[in-house]
DNA sequence: ATGTATGCAAAACATTTGCACCTGG
DNA sequence: CCAGGTGCAAATGTTTTGCATACAT
């Protein structure tokens, strides 16, 4: 259990709080939007406002637990922070998301930074497509 | 002139259209939202609608005449399209953006998407974080 | 003429905030 | 106990839409 990665953010832990941390953990959509995430707790029955996911979002994502995406304009969605890096391939047709790692693509934005005098904090490279109607 | 671009896209060649095309060639920030689009027009004396902005500049990003890009989660922004793909570079102090072009990166893009299986469309990177303070 | 475009106001969303009440340490 | 957290409703900011009017071809 993480209730202590909740305390080290320096925030208290309450019942919303780390029910939201489980659903980020149990959903097989590694991805969700704040209401993906909202609709989770109504299902099962927990009492948590939408204006308390948004709130509890932003506190994780600024200490760091969670990662937040803006995949299209519409909405952002979360992922658990588990330590790797990686960016995404997101398809257009089943909205089906998956994570990757280069580290040709990693070493190479750092030297293109180097040359421009430019300090990365931060990046996003999504890549947006299909993949191959083997399957669903 | 480009009211053939217009054309060639199946719209109508209109004053608000042209104007819009022209604010976009004629800015010296390459980046600009739908409402630093309204304000330019409104500030040259032009009678344009802030949702006619909206629906032009979504017509062209679907003509391909402009690109959007989502820098933030707070509003997008377009510049025109003249032809060669790049990335940005966003510094978070000062807002300035850096377009970038990497053949390395564009590659190893291709072939990570061959190896998942996956088609590109379209794909979007952006490194944040801030320029050397050497000038603003 | 006639199908498209436009402007305006209203609607639709996603997200944030104010405030009175609740709760964890 | 009491600072911090929560729920609700209202506010905000961005983008979309309905509709009556105006315009390009």
């Amino acid at each position: 259990m993480e209730s202590s990665d909740i305390k080290k953010a320096g925030l208290k832990v309450t019942l919303p709080r780390m029910k939201i941390l489980q659903i980020l953990e149990a959903s097989e959509q590694r991805h969700m939007s704040a209401e993906d995430i909202y609709k989770a707790l109504i299902e099962e029955g927990e009492e948590v406002g939408l204006a308390t996911v948004y709130r509890v979002l932003t506190q994780f994502a600024t200490a760091g637990l969670v990662v937040r995406h803006y995949f299209d304009g519409t909405s952002a969605v979360y992922e658990l922070n588990r330590g790797e890096h990686h960016d995404h391939m997101v398809c257009l047709r089943t909205g089906k998301v998956v994570e990757f790692y280069d580290e040709i693509i990693e070493k190479r934005q750092l030297e293109l930074a180097s040359e421009y005098g430019f300090k990365i904090h931060d990046h996003s490279l999504i890549l947006y497509g299909e993949f191959d109607e083997t399957d669903e």
